[in-house]
DNA sequence: CTTGACTCCGTACTATGGTACAGGCTCTAA
DNA sequence: TTAGAGCCTGTACCATAGTACGGAGTCAAG
């Protein structure tokens, strides 16, 4: 069992944003000692870097809360759970796809400049797109 | 050459962050007509574009920023382009790690859920993660 | 059994990334 | 040549995602 501030420093977050996130419904309220401290497991541990790295990856809050919507309900009819799945799927292959391009392009970027010369000599309009090639 | 809502629409902004965009140095300041008007070029469609996609991929607008200087400073030597451009690299290879162990897990929540029975029957748990395999 | 660190709650404040006017000039098509 | 759409600047406002703080209760090591 972890406290608060336990909970925080392992999953690398400030002991407000639990709070915060516990409003939000996030992360679902914790059991409490007599005193009203919160009991945290480990697997609020899993779930709290899970939300970071979502974000990290740009969904929103509430698009996080959709992900994780996705295995505590048990009531939803399970096609529908597989439905916004795919929904989901999709919404990541672009992230994909747009990170895929990027790193080529820094690619070439670093490829050119391999050590020699101002930056002006590198082709890196090209390289970061400007050709409409997005 | 574009007008102000012109480049708006086509880049698929609000008027309103093209010019906030400008404020914070995203974008160079465009040459202006005798009345005062912007004139903007097809490049800057792309670049435009560049930042949303960015942006959808949680980089921030500073980060944004940094990612574009990569390819405009004639003055930095080329050397320090390559460091920078190898930095965001691996940056982009972190974020692309994490979505595929997403797209991963949600695959299998889809195959898991693939129609039939309710929710609380698949592995959801499991598929999300919770065991700490981050 | 005290003292310092930790926790609680509610509320207020902050940073980022826009978005929305107001008041005034400009452009263009009828 | 004039109406209405578009553009200008500056400033104010907004939503999201936290972050900080005050005042009070709790815990545990010495």
């Amino acid at each position: 069992m972890l406290t608060t501030s336990q909970l925080a420093r392992k999953a690398g977050v400030n002991v407000e944003t639990l709070r915060y996130y516990e409003r939000r419904g996030l992360i679902p309220e914790p059991p409490r000692r007599d005193s009203g401290y919160r009991q945290y497991s480990q697997d609020d541990v899993a779930r709290i870097q899970f939300i970071k790295r979502a974000k990290e990856l740009g969904f929103t809050l509430q698009e996080v809360q959709e992900l994780l919507d996705l295995r505590v309900d048990p009531d939803t009819p399970c096609i529908m759970v597989k439905r916004r799945a795919d929904l989901k799927i999709i919404d990541i292959e672009a992230k994909l796809q747009s990170l895929k391009r990027i790193k080529k392009a820094l690619n070439k970027l670093a490829a050119a400049c391999s050590g020699r010369g101002p930056v002006g000599d590198c082709p890196i309009l090209e390289a970061l797109g400007g050709d409409g090639a997005w």
